[in-house]
DNA sequence: GCAAAAGTGTTTCTACTACACCCATGG
DNA sequence: CCATGGGTGTAGTAGAAACACTTTTGC
């Protein structure tokens, strides 16, 4: 083995955080400005940053995570690794890396982790230069966002595509404690890139054991009310 | 940020091949020699090695199975990424790398990436001081091999497993060209961990436009031959 | 002729699909 | 009173599971 061919890569982990609003999935993006000849410029990126020494990845991905967007106790799930050495070689990503990190950035190995949460649960940073915001994931697929962050996007929404169908139970991390079959189809639906029948799906939740019903009503819609339902162990 | 907390890793790849030989699922281990004051100390590892600069994580775990078992133009596919900073603290461990790579290693981060093949493919090897073998997949997860490459293994398997649920046509890439139902159903029930019925099976396998019957049965055997079969398209 | 694996049909049960109308509420 | 979404049952179909005996071959 001839070791001028052997690099040391910086390592990042990038969080995809997915939210449901009861109509679209939502995904967590930062705000990123770039100071380009004094041109100041903006655009997203996903919530991630280099690991540390010592660090499992795992670990890296919370602490990070907790960091940009203030959530604690996330369950991340790691999905995949993206290792290109064309990631980093964008000018403006240079730009922006050098700045925030004060290193010299060659190339940097990213892994992908997911996390499913309820929207309701508060942003918060711990610097005034991060703004994390949810954005829908249809809107995000059509903007060019930082590195390959789009590409990164769409591996973890084909993640969860994935792990729903192996554990449905999934979805309830997406939904208020409190929530009407209508949301709980509209999600299984978005996610499912499928159309279900109203009356087929409320059989399969009636299978559920996990779903139970609740001696509430939605209150202030504009319809008659729909019942409340909540996730049980 | 604060830089000296952070770390440049090496990367590595490491490839988990299946083979299936008609009864039992294979994996290719490569034999490990480690001086450890003067005694000689055989194990076993995973094909995998350091990345190159500038190349990509994909190309690289080509490049590393050809390198150590001779295998071409096999599709990897990449399934997770193992960072934990103590899969590298077993002193063994330690001295083998330092002794091959003449590099001080630190901290390894690698990618385990999957491919199945036909075990009949020749194993060919680009020094003498390397040897790929096939191993039982039960077997190996008795055996204390290098590194984390057990856990390695067992995240493949599942892997695999997922996939072959998803894309049933990968099952034929760990069979031999010309098959029996027998075979086939052997490798089914090897992967999924089930016991098919026979008759229930052939059903499944006659609606499989993709599986073709020969005019040609299988020789040498001390039962009645059964009819051979190959996978179209 | 016997050991060993190949090959073959029917019935049952379950899960998914399609489909239309009345109900409750707010405005 | 009307617009909006909530809630309900039945019949048909397709796929999975259970189950036992006869056939072919080598030795």
């Amino acid at each position: 083995m001839s070791n001028e061919n052997i690099f040391y890569p910086h390592v990042s982990v990038d969080c995809v955080v997915f939210g449901f609003d009861g109509e679209k999935l939502k995904v967590i993006l930062i705000e990123r400005t770039i100071n380009e000849q004094n041109e100041l410029y903006n655009d997203k990126k996903l919530p991630g940053s280099l690991i540390f020494n010592e660090e499992d990845l795992d670990v890296s991905a919370n602490r990070v995570l907790t960091e940009l967007t203030g959530l604690k106790n996330i369950y991340l799930s790691q999905f995949r690794t993206f290792g290109s050495p064309d990631r980093t070689k964008n000018p403006r990503d240079v730009l922006w890396l050098e700045n925030t990190t004060k290193l010299k950035i060659g190339r940097i190995i990213t892994t992908g982790y997911v996390a499913m949460v309820k929207i309701d649960r508060k942003l918060q940073f711990n610097s005034d230069t991060t703004t994390a915001k949810w954005h829908d994931v249809a809107e995000v697929a059509k903007m060019s966002l930082a590195f390959d962050h789009n590409e990164i996007i769409q591996w973890g929404l084909k993640h969860i595509r994935n792990q729903v169908e192996i554990q449905p139970h999934l979805l309830f991390e997406l939904l208020p404690t409190k929530f009407t079959i209508s949301q709980l189809r509209t999600l299984y639906d978005v996610i499912n890139q499928v159309k279900s029948d109203v009356r087929n799906f409320q059989k399969k939740v009636a299978q559920m054991p996990y779903v139970v019903a609740l001696d509430e009503l939605e209150k202030g819609v504009p319809h008659r009310a729909a019942r409340l339902y909540r996730y049980k162990k």
